[in-house]
DNA sequence: ATTATAACTTTGCAATTCAAAGTACTTTTA
DNA sequence: TAAAAGTACTTTGAATTGCAAAGTTATAAT
């Protein structure tokens, strides 16, 4: 067993593990909030947002604010679970004990 | 400023991550040992090594144990201070706040 | 009617990742 | 002593990923 088997693909990347990290903590963030937090184009933020919500670890809710168009996502019971298993995996990482032998 | 600009590029990998988590905890590790550990060719390991070598982030020691060649690395002060920015910054990711407005 | 905003999709190139095969050198084994 | 095996690579090549830029659709503001 390896030590880095519990470490998610998925989260390799910064700006995916970012958007991970930016809904485990608000209920719900919308697209141009990812996009200034994270500093990325549109597209990009847009493909990772897709290999998220294809893992299922994501929602869409499109809605209305006033008269303009709003998508917002939100992190489901899934996404919470893998990423909650990253983060200890990462933990356990970092925190390993010397082997001996 | 984005919040996941101190989350450094190279540890995007996990075999990298591992190989540097391995080296934060261990004086130093053989080829072998990490090469079992991370569970890799030794191809993939080699190409990893040197990523981070020419970061100045490994050291990299050649030496004979009885008849046999034997390689270890062990992390260097830059790189224990990359890794450490890195935690830091994981850290700060996962545990930010709710901003408010 | 033009311009702007939102949230994409498409395109295409560049970088990354990886396994597999090849290499050089040494050592062990038959 | 010839063949096999181990160490630590390098090289090759193919697949995948990452990304910016441009294009798209639809609505809204000017």
């Amino acid at each position: 067993m390896s030590i880095i088997e519990n470490i998610n693909k998925t989260f390799d990347n910064r700006v995916r593990l970012g958007i991970m990290a930016a809904l485990m903590v608000n209920e719900s963030v919308d697209f141009n909030t990812l996009k200034e937090l994270l500093a990325v184009t549109d597209g990009n933020l847009a493909s990772h947002i897709k290999a998220l919500e294809k893992m299922d670890y994501i929602l869409i809710q499109k809605q209305f604010i006033g008269k303009k168009t709003n998508t917002k996502y939100s992190v489901t019971k899934l996404g919470k679970m893998a990423f909650k298993k990253h983060i200890k995996a990462l933990e356990q990482l970092i925190t390993q004990q010397k082997k001996s032998k």
